[in-house]
DNA sequence: ATTGACAGTGAACAAAGTTTCATAGAACAT
DNA sequence: ATGTTCTATGAAACTTTGTTCACTGTCAAT
């Protein structure tokens, strides 16, 4: 696949943002007003560009016509998610494409100084308007199985503060299990979601990697 | 909400359709060809009445350029979207609220019939390896409740030529549903998962949006 | 009988939108 | 030096497309 510029890039991104918000395409016209070009050939070669490499497919002379070609995304199904701790790079994400423009799905997760979470610790307040920061979990096991978390789904975990009842994933052990987070008299556990696992984890310095948010299970 | 006529649920079925397989409105002219109109007229006086009834939005002026009404009883979840502008600094991050525009800007997949499945005639040779494109959507309803899929949960539909026993997004009567898909003796239904609504409903003339592949539940 | 919504024909217009032509600077490789 | 690609201007030609006007007919309800 060719490489767009970032004009070109830029163009597509607006269209298919374009389709999003309006659910119609945009115009030359409406093109060349956003991004202030004098002409309307300044466009109309972009489009072009964006036809010969293969990324879109112009209908000729039809108003607002256009397709996209399909990017390589990768389905959630099928997307096998491994997470071994906080500090490793071997975090695999997957975007869920809405209609093929998606441009910032689960971003990186590298630039993050490690723990998500702290219970003593709230985080940063730094984060403007980004989104947060998502990540997803293979559940292993049946210890959230009365809360309709079964062994083999998948959990989108969101950073950010627990309250009291969330689910979370937390570092117990070296390893990351979910729970859900019970607070007691000023006192924090963890607790299974499973009749034959009654007991209440408790918890002094707790790291919590992210609350659930979500589960995906396959059809 | 006002009755529709045959016509107009015609009219309107077939420009979602359209939208569905080609990822761009048709134009007056195209639907008077679609139905043998002798004269565009007759076209512009159903598209007044969709409009009048509420189901449909006509930007005036433009070409091609429509909203429908957000009452599919499948819709299309939220999602943030990102792209650049034509400030090569300024990151633009735009929430795409995607209300209603459930028949818009679905991808074209197959490049060349531009359907993304038909019942009858299974798309082209074509299997190249390409990954395929995946969207979300919200379901709304109770009628996949014996399926696990639940009113509010969120499918990921997957394009692609389904199979018996699939689910499946489909177009039925202008709205996007979510059922079963049943062959029987060279025959094709849709099939609720829910006790209280037993039928099959017969399908000649099926659109298939795409099949749902996973569930996404909110904890 | 008459009204009003519904459905349509046929022609024509004007706006919207795409496409082409001529031209040219900047960056970059040959 | 020279050609190519990318980017862009400015104007014009041309097609598509939405819209309007005048008119006809059907059907059900008042």
């Amino acid at each position: 696949m060719e490489e767009l510029t970032k004009k070109q890039k830029a163009i597509l991104d607006y269209m298919k943002a374009h389709v999003s918000e309006h659910s119609y395409w945009p115009s030359i016209r409406d093109i060349q007003a956003k991004f202030r070009f004098a002409s309307t050939n300044a466009v109309f070669g972009h489009l072009q560009a964006l036809e010969r490499k293969g990324v879109l497919q112009r209908i000729p002379g039809a108003a607002r016509a256009y397709k996209v070609a399909p990017e390589a995304t990768v389905d959630l199904s099928e997307t096998v998610i491994r997470y071994e701790g906080p500090d490793e790079n071997s975090l695999e994400v997957s975007n869920i494409p809405l209609m093929g423009s998606i441009a910032a799905g689960f971003p990186d997760y590298t630039e993050s100084s490690g723990v998500l979470a702290s219970i003593q610790a709230p985080i940063s307040e730094g984060s403007r308007r980004r989104p947060p920061q998502s990540f997803a979990l293979r559940v292993r096991g049946d210890s959230m199985i009365d809360a309709n978390i079964n062994d083999g789904d998948t959990v989108i975990i969101e950073p950010g503060v627990p309250k009291h009842g969330d689910i979370v994933a937390a570092l117990i052990d070296g390893e990351t299990t979910l729970k859900r987070l019970i607070k007691q008299s000023s006192k924090v556990y963890l607790k299974a979601e499973n009749k034959n696992y009654p007991e209440l984890y408790p918890a002094n310095e707790l790291v919590i990697q992210g609350i659930a948010r979500s589960v995906v299970r396959p059809i």
